[in-house]
DNA sequence: CTGTTAGCGCTTTCAT
DNA sequence: ATGAAAGCGCTAACAG
């Protein structure tokens, strides 16, 4: 193999510095603030850079200088399969990465397997701050971000000392949307997010609220409680079925047996658009009249809501995502909660 | 306010070392080779670092101590909406972030906005290597990229010099999905992606393939022109309609005037189940039978092309997205290309 | 098992 | 407009 010269190792800033017959300081002003610079010395350092395939300054020495390192960590806490697949995330992802890119950051998505090695990862992570989607209040994570004492945000929840938390009042909402999904009924029924991280699918009454570990479950679990209660139902004659996550096709499949069954209930407030949509299908299967013989109601307003006349409650994730970046990178985001309201449609009694 | 004396900046190593009363090289190995230190020194630095409330190694110094992030930077072409709610990436993320997670890598994802500011974005991402998911052959950033001599990975296309290529062979399969599309068909058709970043939709027929900006669509064009020439059809007499993305509510839209019009098609292969599912809501909506009256295949073997008893063809997103995490971390990846398969279902006549 | 030395590549600060 | 000095916080390489 004949002698190959070219230093396979990357070109320092210095080496085009002296190339360029200037100063380092010279030639990194050259990158960094090509104003302060002569047009003669900046074509020089540019000549030599492109003789020696220089690419421009080590984004890793330049963080360790500048003490940042211009990126925002986005904590999933979600198998990441599932993370981009629930539409919510990605649309929430969205408006991070909108924030992100206008302010020149990048942003670094950090997701946690439940593993151990979770808080290793964190602790590893080359940002500036974090954006922790929600998750639930045990999880050693919230810890860990903690402990590096950079700024962080919780999406939803938990709240955490020391975090800001960005998100609608699931409670209120829940109480609104469940007094539309109740209206009416004789045997109200909850369709629920998962409970903890164990995600374990199944039927509960008289389910404890307070054990709930991931928050927005609890609290709005809780508003549909109180609009039950409102409507004279005590909370152990509300059915709460679990289903691990927000999928169509595990949705119908419980309610097929559930709708079909002795037990069935006559309304259902389910936490998400996607498994109120399996909630429709199976009653459509069984036909099952809706709002008649069982009124729906939904989460999220999306697209699909609106397609299915679903009753539902809206709220902007992207307006969400954006919130999170921008005070996670220390910029203004106003101190107005985010703001939500329930759209009702033809799934529901009233 | 009352003087508060900590120091509100993170601790070093250094500092802890001294509380500790051991060498920062003792302090170091503390974190990083726990075994490779004494009990008794692991304590006494676990109980200095408590006391300082430091948290472990700063990922900035130590990425530039080992010229090494141990991050994974993934470009995404597309908005990044679009991205999250494609599927095929989703899962693509999945396969790349599963490696990456295994070897204890951090994944960087960059979203390429088609501004100016794209190829900073490049340069200035510590990474150890990129994996870039399939874009045009004018895109400015994969010069980016090529520049920095990291190791890189083209998901599908194009192909760059110096830079390893993962995906199909996707002329190979449009050819074998479009002979079962076009088989007894008088007008044959194809729904394509976007032929460049315009993203423009529009009915073309003669449309020079060659031209084509995306290498993906291009090559699954070549394909289907084989297939239609094989069975006696030149090319200008196969429309092609473009939509500009894998959309089922738009490719429905387009449908429902091109299905319902004079120049009608009775065979459409589609690029995408998803547009391809467009496509058979319009034939229903019309009246028009499947595959009698139109042939439909698709592209992927999603969930919904099953359900839809689509003709289609499958390839593992997730495997490809592992591949190029593996190649672009100078994993091994093996050396045969990515399979693939057609699956032959009721929407085509053979 | 522990410590010393050196320096990763860059940019802030302050001078000229 | 340019440059010299200093050091960001850490760990590889090598002693002891």
């Amino acid at each position: 193999m004949p002698a190959d010269d070219q230093p396979t190792r990357r070109a320092t800033l210095a080496q085009v510095a002296e190339r360029a017959g200037v100063s380092p300081m010279t030639a990194s002003y050259a990158f960094n603030r090509p104003g302060r610079v002569s047009a003669a010395s900046r074509a020089k350092v540019r000549a030599a850079a492109d003789e020696l395939g220089y690419a421009g300054p080590d984004p890793r020495a330049r963080s360790l200088r500048r003490g940042s390192s211009r990126t925002l960590g986005v904590v999933l806490g979600e198998h990441l399969p599932y993370a981009f697949e629930d539409p919510q995330a990605a649309v929430f992802l969205a408006g991070v990465a909108e924030v992100c890119a206008g302010v020149g950051h990048g942003m670094t998505i950090l997701p946690l397997t439940g593993a151990e090695d979770d808080v290793a990862r964190i602790r590893d992570a080359a940002v500036d701050g974090f954006v922790v989607w929600t998750t639930t209040d045990d999880d050693p994570v919230l810890e860990a971000i903690s402990s590096t004492r950079l700024p962080a945000v919780v999406h939803s929840g938990p709240s955490v000392e020391g975090m800001a938390l960005v998100g609608i009042d699931n409670a209120a909402a829940a109480r609104e949307v469940g007094l539309l999904a109740f209206a009416g009924s004789r045997r109200p029924a909850v369709l629920s997010f998962p409970l903890d991280k164990r995600r374990e699918a199944g039927t509960r009454t008289g389910l404890d609220v307070g054990s709930v570990l991931f928050p927005v479950t609890r609290e709005r679990l809780d508003g549909y409680r109180s609009a039950a209660a409102d409507l004279g139902f005590a909370w152990d004659e509300v059915q709460v079925v679990v289903c691990s996550r927000n999928d169509t096709r595990e949705a119908e499949r419980l309610a097929l047996d559930w709708l079909g069954g002795d037990d069935r209930p006559d309304a259902v407030a389910a936490m998400g658009d996607e498994v109120a949509a399996g909630v429709l299908r199976a009653a459509a299967t069984l036909g099952a009249r809706v709002p008649e013989d069982v009124a729906v109601t939904g989460w999220d307003d999306s697209a699909r809501a609106a397609r299915l006349d679903l009753t539902t409650v809206a709220q902007s994730m992207r307006d969400q995502g954006s919130r999170c970046a921008r005070a996670a990178l220390g910029l203004d985001v106003g101190d107005e909660r985010d703001g939500w309201h329930v759209v009702r449609r033809g799934s529901t009694r009233r």
